[in-house]
DNA sequence: TCTGGGGTCCTAGGACCC
DNA sequence: TCTGGGGTCCTAGGACCC
């Protein structure tokens, strides 16, 4: 917590149905409802007017339908206009300071310690006013909630308070008188099980949780969740505003209109998913060693299963070829509602070479220095330096081998292949690792993994 | 016509190593 | 013969956020 009300949040109000209303006069007034249209799709966003006969964000459009009186447009969203529309805003924001957080596509976090701003609480309040009229007039009327305090918690909670076109400013000293009164669910990290949790001890508001010792606190909720609220409930939260995020994850999932049960169809889902993710991983120049698949089944059950690598990847196929192996070892009786393929592990490096420290150092160009100091880079030549031939080997790919029998490749560098021989899928004993161009390990065809 | 899609963080158990 | 911990990695699941 700061001595002076330095952290402003932003979030604008309504926003897909906001941007919509924009562009479509002939919605405005009108009941707005963003999500998917399909039959299994939920409300991302619910305008004002919508809201006003019960559709709420993450509810099931089907229920919104009913909610809502004819004449409700429901719309599926465009959000290269809602990316477009947020850049706009974003751009303001960083012209209050350079240390803008953006969470979402709708919501960040500014410090104005970080620029040259008078942070008394009528100083923030007036540069609040003027840039929630600068984001109206540069969005072509899109509203925004701001609220501004000593803390990012304190600056969130404030920006909730006065929804719609909302302004709070939480001045020091006043915050415990601000949070006291509003209700756990009030404070980031508590959600329905943890609000539940605590109703059963008959706590209700921010100020019932601050009056809970730490030891009852993290025994109710785990050891970093208690100590956590522990703090925000005495609105003690240091949190920095942070820049620049790298990724952790790459994911794609699809729901289906209708649970899948054909195998060939959930092998092209899973393949279009994976190429999704490998596609993102590549643009994005990163790779990970750890593919997830997530299956959600006919009565919503939900699993993961997942496999660590031993070096990263980007390739859809490669990518695909593990999510095919773990789907194979899933049951999928009763049809599946939803796949989806992940990559986490990631590193800021392409496609490593598992073997790389075993190989003769690679002198791909010789870098030399003149006494001017001025680097003189020599060419790398045209040909490659003579070496073992690089065989193709990729994660998931069937191999058989004379000695060992079937098994399927695991990971592969330049000059080596780990292979996993049949066996249980966690006995280590089973892995080899043999020369790649071992002229006794041959791909196999692919086991009918397709077949239920 | 019940329940999306993209993420983050935490926990807990087992394997493995020292 | 009996009995250790600590640390790290991996896997699976759950809570939470927008």
């Amino acid at each position: 917590m700061r001595r002076e009300p330095s952290i402003l949040h932003l979030d604008l109000d309504a926003f897909f149905a906001a941007v919509e209303q924009r562009d479509k006069p002939s919605l405005r007034g009108r009941p707005v409802v963003v999500g998917g249209t399909g039959g299994r799709g939920v409300v991302a966003t619910a305008s004002y007017e919508a809201r006003a006969f019960g559709a709420r964000s993450a509810m099931p459009t089907a229920e919104a339908r009913r909610l809502c009186p004819p004449g409700t447009a429901f719309l599926g969203g465009r959000f290269a206009a809602y990316r477009r529309t947020s850049d706009v805003v974003m751009a303001l924001l960083r012209e209050l300071s350079p240390l803008v957080e953006p969470v979402s596509i709708d919501e960040a976090y500014v410090d104005l310690a970080a620029g040259d701003h008078d942070l008394s609480v009528a100083g923030v309040t007036a540069l609040a006013t003027d840039l929630k009229a600068r984001i109206a007039v540069a969005t072509g009327g899109v509203t925004g909630s701001v609220g501004i305090g000593t803390s990012k918690s304190l600056a969130k909670i404030g920006s909730e308070l006065r929804k719609p076109d909302g302004l709070t400013v939480v001045p020091p000293g006043q915050e415990l008188d601000v949070l006291h009164p509003l209700p756990v669910r009030s404070l980031g990290g508590v959600g329905p099980a943890t609000a539940e949790r605590l109703a059963q001890i008959s706590v209700k508001t921010i100020g019932d949780l601050h009056r809970l010792s730490l030891v009852d606190l993290t025994s109710l909720v785990g050891q970093a969740h208690g100590a956590g609220l522990y703090r925000l409930a005495r609105a003690d939260d240091d949190r920095p505003v942070i820049t620049d995020r790298e990724a952790k994850s790459v994911s794609a999932e699809e729901t289906f209109a209708r649970d899948l049960t054909d195998p060939a169809r959930l092998a092209a889902e899973v393949d279009a998913l994976a190429q999704r993710v490998g596609s993102r991983l590549q643009r994005s120049g990163t790779s990970g060693r750890t593919v997830t698949l997530k299956v959600r089944r006919y009565d919503f059950s939900t699993l993961t299963r997942s496999q660590t690598l031993p070096h990263a990847v980007d390739d859809p196929r490669q990518i695909a070829e593990i999510a095919h192996r773990l789907l194979a070892a899933v049951d999928r009786s009763g049809g599946l509602r939803l796949l989806g393929v992940g990559v986490s592990g990631l590193s800021p490096y392409a496609q490593g070479d598992l073997f790389a420290e075993a190989l003769a150092p690679v002198e791909d160009a010789v870098v030399d220095e003149d006494p001017t100091g001025e680097p003189v880079v020599e060419p790398v030549p045209a040909d490659p330096a003579p070496g073992p031939a690089v065989v193709a080997w990729y994660p998931g790919q069937d191999v058989v081998h004379p000695e060992h029998g079937a098994g399927w490749v695991w990971g592969s560098g330049l000059n080596r292949v780990t292979v996993r021989f049949e066996g249980p899928r966690t006995a280590p004993g089973r892995v080899r690792t043999l020369a790649a161009d071992d002229p006794d390990l041959q791909p196999a065809d692919p086991p009918d993994w397709t077949t239920p």
